[in-house]
DNA sequence: ATATTTATGTTAAATTAATCACAAACGGGG
DNA sequence: CCCCGTTTGTGATTAATTTAACATAAATAT
């Protein structure tokens, strides 16, 4: 039942938009493009001029008939929605090959998440620097994470380690968690956010893309054949 | 209007679910169960089991009734739809931070895919090796690609290199694009599978979700003071 | 000023995806 | 061999998402 004030819940598929709008409407900017219109955004985008005015709807009101957008006016409404108005202290956690990876990364700072601080077990990587940031022990991070406000841990820890961390990590105040290991995360009770990426998962996409004409045609095949895969009677799975 | 014999398109819902399934399948296997109900898949993968069953059902009839599915038919079954019966041969263009990092990962060949060369542009790297996949120069891409049957690119050059890489690699007999950089890749003509990795994508989607009650409580606030937003009269956006 | 054009916000329609519900098929036990 | 409990595959239903349509307001041209 929803009650009279409420807001509906902004759905998944539009989240997953903000960005693209986000991303655009800085290139936008920088061309020095004052206005623009659902219409046009369509064009690059891909989406329909129609899914654009609706996404933005949930938000706000942000354009004005007979004009469309105002481009600098938008990107700073988008970028209130997602958050991205006061900076944000991440940690990684993990200083291996993708740890490290991501901490060298200055595309991160440049939307205002700062890595300022990373940490690791072995005891050969603690008190190093990568990209400025200091390595520490791992030993320090709850510490560490509330002491300096952290709002976001990346974590890039062996699978296997996984679970200590993230149950660590439900003892401080992070916000969320930017998950890079194949382990599937779920906290229970806290209001602790995850973003997995899952690469794995990505590149069998891509595998199952690039195998989809083959499969198509066995599809076809089978269904002429009705059942090629059906079990005749007393199919005997078990092996008892 | 549908064909007689034709096939329905699989969603990309469905797709972007199957790696979880293939994933959860191979960990029942490890741990030799040899059967498993759509209702005990759903406990664990958190879709209903219903979904599960018309997932499943898009490529084949893979269960029976009053059994269940026979984990390691299953198994093989998906890995098929997802094209890893076969190994798969790919390529690491740009071998920067991300790249190597990449490139030094061991998870990716446990399913088939191996990395096997590494193309820069920078000399002081080409003759090096990462994780025993020499770093070749770039001029070489093409013809190694079309040399070993390459199936699949994985982008990690800088953004402003991407689109001249993409280029070229339309002219080879690349099968798929695994895109780590920015930039939002379209491809008219070939049949070329692009997929994207986005990760300032994920990270803002992330920060939204950590900004989301906050932002419902404004939102609010300006529903009921109705249009905080709105544009007055004679609001003039255009700096002439 | 006034008319014309443009392009929004919003409601309605269409499409797509998820869930429900159940007949039919199979395994296992007596 | 037959019955009982289980669980699939699938058509029907419901929910979610996307697209279309359009009244309305602002901008621009005359
Ligand atoms: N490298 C990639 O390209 C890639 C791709 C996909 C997924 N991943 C996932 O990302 C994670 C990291 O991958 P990687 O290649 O960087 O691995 P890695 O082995 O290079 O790095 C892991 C780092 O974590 C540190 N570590 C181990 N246990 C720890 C703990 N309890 N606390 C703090 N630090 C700890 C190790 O000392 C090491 O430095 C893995 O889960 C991997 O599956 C990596
Ligand atoms: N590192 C990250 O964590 C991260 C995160 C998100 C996105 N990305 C994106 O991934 C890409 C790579 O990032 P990075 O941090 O590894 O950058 P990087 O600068 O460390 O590496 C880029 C590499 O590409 C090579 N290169 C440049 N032009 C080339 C060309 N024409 N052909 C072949 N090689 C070429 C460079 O010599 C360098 O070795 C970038 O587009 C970046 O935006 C990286």
């Amino acid at each position: 039942m929803e009650q009279p004030g409420e807001i509906k819940k902004v759905s998944m598929a539009v989240i997953k938009r903000l960005p693209k709008y986000y991303k655009y409407l800085g290139e936008l900017m920088r061309k020095n493009v004052e206005r623009v219109s659902s219409q046009e955004l369509s064009k690059i985008l891909g989406f329909t001029a129609s899914q654009i005015r609706q996404d933005l709807n949930n938000f706000g009101e942000f354009g004005q008939q007979g004009y469309g957008y105002n481009v600098s006016q938008l990107y700073t409404e988008i970028a209130k929605i997602l958050g991205i108005t006061t900076n944000h202290k991440m940690v990684v956690i993990g200083a291996g090959n993708l740890g490290q990876a991501l901490a060298n990364y200055t595309g991160f700072s440049i939307h205002g998440f700062d890595i300022i601080g990373i940490f690791d077990k072995n005891p050969n990587l603690v008190g190093r620097k990568i990209n400025d940031i200091p390595i520490y022990p791992v030993e320090d991070m709850e510490y560490f994470i509330n002491k300096n406000n952290v709002d976001i841990a990346v974590l890039t820890v062996p699978r296997d380690e996984t679970e200590s961390i993230v149950n660590r990590l439900t003892n401080t105040a992070i916000r969320g968690i930017w998950n890079f290991t194949p382990v599937e995360i779920n906290i229970e009770d806290r209001d602790i956010v995850v973003e997995n990426v899952h690469l794995i998962d990505s590149l069998l996409t891509l595998s199952y893309r690039i195998n989809e004409s083959w499969l198509q045609e066995r599809l076809l095949k089978q269904k002429r054949k009705d059942k090629p895969f059906g079990h005749g009677k007393n199919t005997t799975y078990m092996v008892k």
